[in-house]
DNA sequence: AAAATAATGTGTTTATTTTACACATTAAAA
DNA sequence: TTTTAATGTGTAAAATAAACACATTATTTT
């Protein structure tokens, strides 16, 4: 037992080199990130998969992923292999969880970080050169690799209560879009039916749709008006105060 | 390029050796758990803290944390450094986020998984064998160790947001406990003032209290009734569909 | 060209929830 | 016995959410 300089008794005191010693040591771990990617594509709710690697899983679809390198910092490799998986690039990426269970893996130990990320299907351009990528109803995901319909289900419903609270589904559709679309962006990830006078209300009580003076082109029924979601006034907004309601 | 079954082409089917070799290679990462344990007394938020055991901290407090083994889940690896540094056992514990920058802990890449515990100050009986380990005021911590500041205040905004959507906060109060104590604990967490009538209307209409028919002993003023949370029936509840609301 | 269709766009009314606020009651302290 | 400082209960007003109807516009059909 030592004593600091103010006479405090401190057990366990380590040298720099001694926790070097043990971070170094045995019981190093293999870090993956797997990554969930939300597309909505003809009033779906879609979630890009690949077919797994592993050959003994080859029927079975999986979650992007990849190990996390030595000196790579989790967050750059969760977009490291949106880009190279993909080749998209400027997404929203969130973490959503840490799945640590020992035999998750049938490789060996494999802890994995959940990233959730949803991309706009009509910009980016996504090469999808042969059936290795597939975007996929989220309704008839089933049977997954690994633990990963445990992940995916995971980061669904984080999302469905994510949605709600934070503007992220934006990032789901075009920059311009009509108040319809937004609304079957919502019913489609809460899988719900909402009255279109309500919600139309709702958000422009909210205040941060801006309205850009165009209507829809092409559509085969009255065109309704084009919005813009005010990301600036967004972020400059003070967080209220929600209630006490469980 | 080899085909599958039914004929489409994949590419990087990978054996299992092959995957085993990837995991067992040498970007394998030193995983760590810090807990963030809140405690509440004296109508304070409190968090518990230890001085750091690597030398050039020694001045600094800190999380309390430890590696994870190579065969540990990193759920059991948070109870284990719970009861281990504590001695507290069967405490509520939620995993909150994973932080994994490259230069976070100056022993080396070390990528961390953060967990919030929730422990009850009365009920259990902690040792606090030395100066190691400290309960501080919630306001008055600052300049922890390494990142974990950023750890701390991430976690604390975590239970300020939990505690509204999730019945957690009464692992912080004894079993048994008055409105006044479970208000108290609300205004210390969310750091403002609630009307006391509106906060008892609103507990009772969620109906989980139950009334005890107990009152409260040895209070230097009139003695208020005292209540058990209702955990059985919360579990049964179905979840209600909040509202669109950022 | 006119009529029918199917969407958009804009309310109002009602119900529910939240907020603001006042007074009687009880036990301890003076 | 009086005073004090809590607990315990209730009501009115305001804000929010839910339910609901009709006029308007562009497209499609007749």
């Amino acid at each position: 037992m030592v004593s600091d300089a103010n006479g405090n008794s401190v057990k366990n005191i380590k040298s720099l080199q001694a926790i070097q010693t043990e971070v170094q040591g045995s019981n190093r771990i293999a870090l993956s990130v797997d990554c969930v990617i939300f597309g909505f594509d003809e009033n779906k709710l879609k979630v890009l998969l690949i077919r797994s690697d592993l050959k003994k899983y080859q029927s079975r679809w999986s979650l992007l992923g990849d190990l996390v390198g030595g000196k790579e910092d989790i967050h750059d490799a969760a977009y490291r292999i949106l880009k190279e998986r993909t080749g998209l690039d400027d997404v929203y990426l969130e973490q959503v969880h840490t799945f640590g269970s020992v035999n998750r893996h049938p490789a060996g130990r494999v802890v994995t970080v959940a990233y959730c990320s949803l991309i706009n299907v009509q910009h980016h351009k996504l090469k999808i050169l042969d059936n290795e990528l597939h975007w996929h109803d989220v309704n008839s995901v089933s049977d997954l690799a690994f633990d990963h319909q445990e992940i995916f289900e995971a980061c669904y419903k984080w999302l469905q209560k994510r949605i709600q609270e934070h503007p992220l589904g934006f990032n789901l559709l075009p920059k311009k879009f009509s108040l319809r679309d937004l609304q079957n962006l919502y019913e489609a990830i809460l899988n719900t039916k909402m009255d279109r006078r309500n919600f139309r209300k709702k958000f422009f009580s909210m205040d941060f749709l801006i309205d850009i003076d165009e209507m829809e082109q092409d559509v085969p029924h009255r065109p309704g008006k084009l919005y813009k979601f005010n990301f600036e006034k967004y972020a400059k907004k003070k967080k209220k105060w929600v209630g006490i309601d469980f």
